[in-house]
DNA sequence: GCGAAGATGTAATAGATATTACGCCCTTGT
DNA sequence: ACAAGGGCGTAATATCTATTACATCTTCGC
C-alpha cells in the first residue's frame, strides 16, 4: 500500500489550494476568483481540486470555516488572567479588536454575507460557529459575575450582545467601507469599554472584586 | 416637439424597471438577478433598460440609492418632539430599528457588501449616504445637549457611534443569519436604550432635562 | 527498475448572461 | 391621415467559467 505517502502528498496539495485559495477570495471576492487562478496559483490541476473539495463551493467552506473560529477562546484566556471585571472586559476587547478586526477575516464575511443570499444554511452555519458560541461565552462570563454577587444592569444575555456589538458595528462599517477612516486607535478601545462598564453597571460594584482590588484607572 | 408626453412616457417605463429591478435585487441578489428578468416583469424591452441606465450596475445604483436614505430625518423628528434625553433616545430607538431593519433595507445592504469587493466606490459613496451622514446627526444631537449643559461621558462623536452602532450589529447579524432567532421585542429595544442612557451618563443629569421633567419611567 | 495508483495538463463540454444590433410598429403632434 | 421619433421584441454576439473527460506522466513501495 502507499496510503501514507499518497496521503502526505495530496495533504500538501489541499494546504496549497486552501492557501491559494484563501489568498485570492480575500482579494478578489469568491465569484470573481476562477478554479483556473487557484490552480495557477497553487500548483497541481483542476482534477485535482475537485477530487479534494467537490466544487468550487465546497473549497469556500473549507476556507472559511478554517479562519473563522468563534471568540470563545478569546473570553476564556481574558477571564483566566483574573483581575477586575473592567481589567477582563479591557483585556478582552482588545483580543476582540484584533480579532475580528483582521482584514482576512473581514474579507470572508464578506463573501459570507454575498453567498447568504443564494445560500443561507452556509451563512447560518458561519454564524453560529462564530457569533452564536461567542455570545454563548460572554453569557457565562457575566452570569458567573452575577453569581459572584456583582450586580447587572441588565440579564446577561443582553449584556453579552452588547458587548460583542461594539465590535460586530465595526465589522460591519469596514466590511462596506473598507476601512475608510477607521479609527482603531486604544483611546477609542478604552472609551467603548468604559462606556460597557458604565452601562452594564459593573462599575458600581467596586468591593465586589473578582480577586484582586480595581485599580480604577482604566 | 413631443417632450413632455415622451418624458412621460419614459418615466413610467423607468418607474417600471426600477421597481422590478428593486423586487428581484432584494429577493434574489445582484448577480442572480438577470437583465431579461426584470424586463420580463417590468415590460419594455433591454433596449430600453440600456438607454436609461447605461448598464445593469446603472440600475443598480438607482435602486440602491433610492431606498438607503440616512437617519438624519429621524434624528431631527425624534429631537423635535422634545422632552428628556430619554425620552427622545427610546424614541429615536424605535425608529431606527424600524428603519435599519426593514427586510428591504438589510437586502440592500447584503448587495452593497458584495460590490463593494470589486466596486469600493460604490461602497463608499453608500456609506457616506447613509452611515456617515446619520452619525453626524447624532454627533449633533449630543453636542446639542452637552451645550445645554448636560455632562456626558464621552465626546459626542463617540457617543453618536455608540448609539448608532446598537443597531448597525443587528443589521448585521441580520445580514448573515437571515433573521434566526432575531428577537426585535420592545422590551430588548428598552434595555438597549436603558443601557445606553446609563452609558453615557445621560442619567446623572436628572435635573437638566431639555424642556420637560423627565418621566422616569423609561 | 517495476508496476500500479493516482495526480497532472489539456482540451472539450455546456450553460449562462451581459451587451449590442436591427427592423418593426405604435404613439404623438400636426 | 401622416410622418417620424423612439420604444419594442428578437436574435445574434461574445465571453466567461464551472465542470467533466481522458490520455500521460510521477511517485513510491517492493
Amino acid at each position: 500500500m502507499t496510503d501514507q505517502t499518497e496521503r502526505d502528498r495530496l495533504d500538501r496539495r489541499r494546504r496549497a489550494f486552501i492557501e491559494a485559495a484563501r489568498e485570492l477570495f480575500v482579494r478578489l471576492g469568491y465569484e470573481r476568483t476562477t478554479l483556473g487562478e487557484i490552480v495557477d496559483r497553487a500548483g497541481g490541476s483542476l482534477a485535482t481540486v475537485y477530487k479534494l473539495f467537490g466544487n468550487k463551493e465546497g473549497i469556500l467552506e473549507v476556507v472559511v470555516f478554517e479562519k473563522a473560529s468563534s471568540g470563545a477562546t478569546l473570553v476564556r484566556e481574558a477571564a483566566e488572567k483574573g483581575g477586575t471585571p473592567q481589567e477582563i472586559l479591557h483585556r478582552l476587547a482588545v483580543s476582540f479588536q484584533a480579532h475580528f478586526l483582521d482584514p482576512e477575516v473581514v474579507a470572508l464575511v464578506r463573501i459570507v454575507i454575498a453567498r447568504s443570499v443564494s445560500n443561507k444554511d452556509f451563512a447560518r452555519r458561519f454564524f453560529e460557529r462564530t457569533a452564536t458560541r461567542t455570545l454563548d461565552s460572554l453569557q457565562q462570563l457575566f452570569a458567573d459575575w452575577q453569581d459572584g454577587g456583582i450586580e447587572l444592569n441588565a440579564p446577561p444575555h443582553i449584556l453579552a450582545e452588547l458587548f460583542l456589538g461594539l465590535f460586530v458595528s465595526d465589522v460591519h462599517a469596514d466590511a462596506i467601507s473598507h476601512r475608510v477612516g477607521m479609527d482603531n486607535s486604544l483611546e477609542r478601545l478604552r472609551a467603548r469599554t468604559q462606556f460597557f462598564v458604565m452601562g452594564s453597571g459593573v462599575l458600581e460594584n467596586k468591593n465586589a472584586n473578582i480577586s484582586f482590588e480595581g485599580s480604577n484607572g482604566l
